[in-house]
DNA sequence: TCTGGGGTCCTAGGACCC
DNA sequence: TCTGGGGTCCTAGGACCC
């Protein structure tokens, strides 16, 4: 069996951990660039307001009802989603970290010395108790089930936040109740046909031969056709390595002036440098691509990229940003208001087997290896972006996101560590 | 005025090999 | 009359996830 444990609302839960008082009140939280709404309560939703809404259209049920709206502080999710997977661990000895706001326990084991669910419940009020994060968890022999369970754990009070599917009879129910629209691993495509060919229920899919899956759907979908029949067959497990990195941005303004928008993709490149470094690897392609407002009818429309193929595959921010700059010059339209921008690192390998290039530019590369680490360690203690490339330029540029209601990095920070006042 | 960011996997089709 | 069979690798695009 396997539980997946899901924490509720997560971005506004990590909110209202810091800002007591607003439990019970509707609370968004907002993409970069205060643009759209990402996570929202319950209490959000019943107002009317939905995940993807544009926040400016919505500004009057926000400030009638005086909705509480944060900017998007990915740092302080990630240090708190690191949190709760570290207790999970502390709990359960298999643990997989699947998404910021969701890990898959393995209880293989388990249920020969405890009761799964009431196991479970100890561990989200363990959760509850060191981090007051809540969280629904679903057990089932498959993580599409148990993902399903999760759902109804947290809709249903009466689970108690722990919903386990243990036998044929409740995986069938729980199949003929649940929305087929949100059955992980069916997307809007698979779900309009599935209903072309008369499925609207999970458990009609369920039922169906998996001969007829096979030969009308690819893979994934004869995959969660399994899942769904209690036959695991999904594997989470994380790569050692990326092997696609991208760092992009919407502007918080446009921007028209080839020096500016050479700035953000510097900004851009540096950053997939960086994160290159952090996972000792390195990359031969460097893409870069660009576009203007598309929902700016009035004004023309561009949408481009280009790729730069490196001879020696590299993590140096300078050469990265470099060839960056190159790809740039070639897609770049002077009299375009660009609104997006970003780099892409692609062709990733480990670092420490680079093949030498007899040829190679860079005259001495153990030495530029150890600039990159110095930097890596300033920007580490310093805050990021302290050393910085002067191709990336100052540090309050026009282009820079939006985020005008971010709360405190109250975790990772000290001279933002919480303020309380008694 | 204002509309997110970052990934993975699969598949079909083309190019190429003998 | 009659024009093969079997494979690999790469890439772009689609679908899905959070």
């Amino acid at each position: 069996m396997v539980a997946l444990v899901d924490c509720n609302s997560f971005f506004c839960s990590v909110e209202k951990v810091f800002h007591p008082g607003l439990d019970g009140k509707p609370v968004c939280v907002l993409s970069c660039n205060d643009g759209c709404i990402v996570a929202l309560t319950p209490e959000a939703k019943a107002l009317g307001l939905r995940r993807g809404d544009p926040i400016f259209k919505m500004r009057d049920i926000v400030e009638r009802n005086g909705v509480t709206v944060f900017s998007t502080n990915m740092y302080l999710y990630a240090a708190m989603s690191r949190r709760v997977t570290n207790i999970l661990r502390s709990c359960v000895q298999r643990v997989e970290n699947y998404s910021i706001d969701e890990s898959f326990c393995y209880l293989d084991g388990y249920e020969s010395r405890f009761d799964l669910a009431d196991y479970m419940r100890s561990v989200v009020e363990k959760v509850r108790l060191c981090t007051d994060i809540p969280v629904s968890v679903g057990i089932a022999p498959s993580k599409t089930l148990a993902k399903m369970g999760s759902k109804f754990a947290k809709n249903y009070r009466g689970y108690r936040s722990v919903c386990v599917i243990d036998s044929d009879e409740k995986r069938r129910k729980a199949l003929g109740l649940f929305d087929l629209a949100d059955v992980w691993g069916v997307g809007r495509q698979t779900l309009a046909k599935l209903r072309y060919f008369g499925v609207t229920t999970p458990l009609q899919f369920a039922d169906k031969k998996e001969s007829w899956v096979r030969s009308r759907f690819p893979l994934p979908t004869v995959q969660t056709w399994r899942e769904l029949n209690g036959i695991p067959c999904i594997d989470t497990s994380e790569r050692a390595q990326k092997q696609t990195i991208c760092t992009s941005r919407s502007f918080g303004a446009m921007v028209g002036d080839f020096t500016a928008l050479r700035a953000a993709v510097a900004d851009f490149a540096a950053s997939c440098a960086n994160k290159l470094r952090g996972q000792h690897s390195v990359a031969t392609a460097v893409t870069v691509f660009v576009a203007s407002n598309r929902f700016r009818e009035d004004l023309p429309q561009y949408a481009n990229g280009a790729t730069v193929r490196l001879e020696t595959p590299t993590s140096d921010s300078i050469e990265i940003t470099a060839a960056a700059t190159r790809a740039l010059g070639a897609i770049f339209l002077p009299g375009i208001h660009y609104k997006r921008a970003g780099v892409v690192v692609s062709d990733i390998t480990d670092d420490g087997s680079v093949q030498q290039n007899l040829f190679d530019h860079v005259r001495n590369r153990p030495a530029r290896r150890q600039l990159m680490e110095r930097i890596d360690e300033l920007n580490h203690r310093f805050g990021l972006k302290t050393v910085r490339l002067v191709a990336e330029g100052e540090q309050d540029q026009a282009w820079h996101p939006k985020s005008e209601h971010r709360s405190g990095n109250y975790l990772s920070d000290i001279n933002e560590i919480l303020t309380i006042r008694i």
